[in-house]
RNA sequence: GGCUACGUAGCUCAGUUGGUUAGAGCGCAGCACUCAUAAUGCUGAGGUCACUGGUUCAAUUCCAGUCGUAGCUACCA
């Protein structure tokens, strides 16, 4: 077998926040198929860093105190320690705050900008002038223009789901400083995406990844692509463009570029890899991207883009994950399941999460519930009651009978044979990354390794007199088979493994050692492999994570807001306080007209008597045309909180009957007021 | 509203191009065993494969719709 050259990458966690379980499915989910990848023989590099540009590094280090640096050192710290703490073995943990990485998003967009794929044009944005900065759309606050819920965000009401610019908030603020924002433009650069459309197109679709999410992609390529915002204005934390003073990289130009920065400073103490030989276009390396289904836009629509702008090779295929739930739910700090790497290895042992993860994990995009009460039973009953038992229930005999040494021969060798015949179907699975079913088949056959030591009754033996080589033989094969399980789940449990490894006395669990039996060799010392998940630590986990009364976040409105949209508390029949809560209104249609690139709408303004004139949009287009409705009188929803759409406010809701294509607008008679009440 | 997924035993999940009585592990009940970190083995109960229609000789599997879950998105006022 020719040995396989491959690179593989988790997605980089950001320099704000600590590591958790959510994060740790994907770190993990890679570092056993990188193990995997290398007991199996092939040549597998591991590299991730720090993500630690941005706004929010250095709102958050001006918060703490410190410089955006001492932040990004600190916080790089302390994920390396969780990351090793968890057994995941990076090759290079390094940092996108780094030369290298300058160098590389410097080189690149020098490409792009010589392959005239970057666009130059003034964008208009929210700017807080006390601070100096503009502002993205969650940098400020305000009271929503629709609903008038307080505190909500740029971009959209958590409360109403409205969507509208910064600036149409009312009592707009600065989260940064309190300030009033004001509208300023400036002039930005872009990538241009739209130019890698048929190239996308094509590679979305050729294996590169998982149907499901190629699926997604497709509703933007089967769109339009816009081009992609890629500079920020000082001050920003982050790279500035080069010829371009005042002007920054945005993160998401430089991040995933530290992939191959991280790689880069590792082929500069590692002489059997060489950055080009990797990275160049038609690298016949291989190049695998982790990450979760959040940034698939990112890495599967901008990466290969600029990668290909740039003339440097694609990746062979990015897979994507799933979030985690905690029980079933959304992990969340006030339930106490938004639970930090740290915090699990307070109490935990990391082969337990390990092991639960890849009983559960496949090559698919769903979530994946980890359950507390199936993690402890799930854990313990396989590789404790399962796995470890074949060698502990095995070793004491050997030890007894045979001085802790392995029979000359196995009486089952075809049994043996059997289980190492299993070897490939295995890899596959696990090569597929679909761990779940490779676990299974594990755990099926320490299952027929079991029924086969109770069958022969090794203890029913011990107790006969000159039976003790028939003991030691039965035992021997156990061991055995023990041992050939235990090689597949290296990639899992690589701290069980060594402990085994040196119970084995062997030098090494590849999976090519297996071919081989152990036979006439000395075992050493038996010691515990694994200690039973506890469910007192893990209550006691979950206690520790919940925040004490008094810093308890309120619920989230945006959860409430949702589940009132999908079961409303309106019953079917309401009473008549209810109904005069609706402010019906004869209205006149005093203008109306098409708007310009709307396939819905028609623009309407209403004389409403005593209240006005009001302003609405109404989606009645495919069966009115303007001239029918003006002059008409119309029945208006007065007091429908306004709200914000694509070609402006609207204030209202004008009353029509049918469905999308038979349209009916309520109209009073001619004689109606404008403004009369409506009850 | 639209789009993309998903909805199979109490729990976690398999179910290959539609084909007989729908599987596994855990959990549960009973029995056996006592070497093993109270572990193991055997037997068993448990499912209108979300719901409703359709295509077909035949549907958990294909199609449409409904409901529910997750995410994205909007020209819903």
């Amino acid at each position: 077998m020719s040995q396989r050259e491959i690179l593989v990458t988790s997605a980089l966690p950001y320099a704000n926040g600590d590591i958790h379980l959510g994060h740790l499915l994907e770190y993990l989910q890679t570092d056993m198929w990188v193990r995997f990848q290398n007991a199996r023989g092939n040549m597998c590099t591991y590299v991730c860093a720090d993500d630690t540009h941005g706004t929010a590094i250095t709102l958050r280090a001006e918060k703490e105190g410190i410089t955006p640096e001492q932040l990004i050192d600190r916080v790089h710290g302390e994920h390396y320690q969780d990351f090793q703490d968890f057994l995941i073995k990076f090759d290079n943990y390094y940092s996108t705050h780094s030369d290298e990485n300058r160098e590389l998003a410097e080189l690149i967009y020098k490409r792009c900008k010589e392959g005239g794929f970057i666009a130059t044009r003034d964008v208009k944005q929210a700017y807080d002038p006390e601070k100096g900065m503009f502002l993205a759309d969650r940098y400020v606050k305000g009271t929503c223009p629709e609903c008038g819920a307080e505190d909500q965000y740029g971009d959209n009401c958590e409360v109403c789901s409205a969507t509208y610019a910064p600036l149409d908030l009312k009592d707009a603020y600065s989260v940064v400083s309190g300030a009033k924002p004001v509208e300023k433009s400036s002039e930005h650069f872009f990538f241009k995406l739209p130019e890698f459309q048929g190239m996308l197109k094509e590679w979305t679709r050729s294996g590169t990844l998982q149907p499901e999410v190629a699926n997604k992609l497709a509703e933007w390529l089967d769109g339009e692509l816009l081009e992609w915002d890629i500079s920020r204005d000082a001050p920003y934390f982050g790279f500035e463009i080069p010829d371009a003073p005042g002007k920054y990289f945005y993160v998401w130009l430089d991040a995933p570029i530290g992939y191959m920065s991280s790689f880069k400073n590792l082929c500069e103490r590692r002489a059997d890899l060489d950055f080009d030989h990797y990275w160049k276009k038609g690298s016949t390396t291989e190049l695998y991207h982790f990450i979760g289904k959040d940034i698939v836009n990112f890495h599967a629509l901008f990466w290969p883009a600029m990668l290909d702008a740039a003339d440097f090779r694609k990746p062979n295929a990015v897979n994507v994950h799933g979030y985690v739930t905690i029980n079933g739910e959304k992990m969340s700090k006030s339930r106490g399941t938004f639970i930090t790497a740290r915090t699990y290895l307070d109490h935990l042992d990391p082969e337990y999460l390990r092991y639960y993860y890849a009983a559960k994990l496949n090559d698919k995009v769903d979530d994946m519930d980890l359950n507390f009460d199936d993690f402890v039973q799930r854990v313990n009953t396989d590789v404790v009651n399962k796995l470890v038992n074949i060698a502990s229930r095995c070793q004491g005999f050997i030890g007894k009978f045979n001085d802790g040494k392995l029979a000359a021969e196995l009486p089952e060798p075809q049994m043996y044979a059997d289980f190492v015949a299993k070897s490939e179907e295995i890899a596959e699975r696990f090569e597929a990354r679909q761990f779940s079913a490779g676990v299974r088949e594990v755990m099926a056959l320490a299952d027929r390794a079991n029924e086969y030591i109770q069958a022969q009754a090794p203890w029913k033996l011990a107790k006969e007199e000159g039976k003790g080589d028939e003991v030691v033989a039965v035992c021997s094969q156990g061991i055995n088979l023990f041992r050939v399980l235990l090689t597949w789940l290296t990639p899992v449990l690589p701290n069980m493994a060594a402990k085994a490894q040196s119970f084995l006395n062997v030098a090494d669990l590849n999976w090519g050692s297996i071919e081989q039996p152990l036979l006439d060799h000395q075992l050493g010392k038996f010691e515990p492999l694994m200690q039973r998940v506890d469910g007192k630590a893990v209550a006691k986990m979950l206690e520790a994570n919940k925040p004490a009364e008094a810093e308890k976040p309120a619920d989230k409105p945006k959860k409430k807001a949702k589940k009132e949209k999908q079961a409303p508390e309106t019953p079917d029949v309401i009473d008549f306080n209810d109904f005069v809560k609706v402010d019906l209104r004869v209205a006149k249609v005093v203008k109306c007209d098409h708007v310009e690139g709307a396939d819905k709408l028609l623009s309407v303004t209403l004389d409403v008597g005593e209240l006005g004139e009001r302003h609405v949009f109404s989606g009645i287009k495919a069966c009115y045309q303007p001239e029918d409705l003006l002059g008409k009188n119309v029945v208006l929803v007065a007091n429908l909180a306004p709200r914000k759409m694509k070609f402006g406010m609207s204030e209202g809701m004008i009353l029509a009957s049918g469905d999308d294509k038979n349209i009916s607008v309520v109209m009073p008679p001619e004689g109606a007021k404008p403004g009369d009440r409506i009850s």
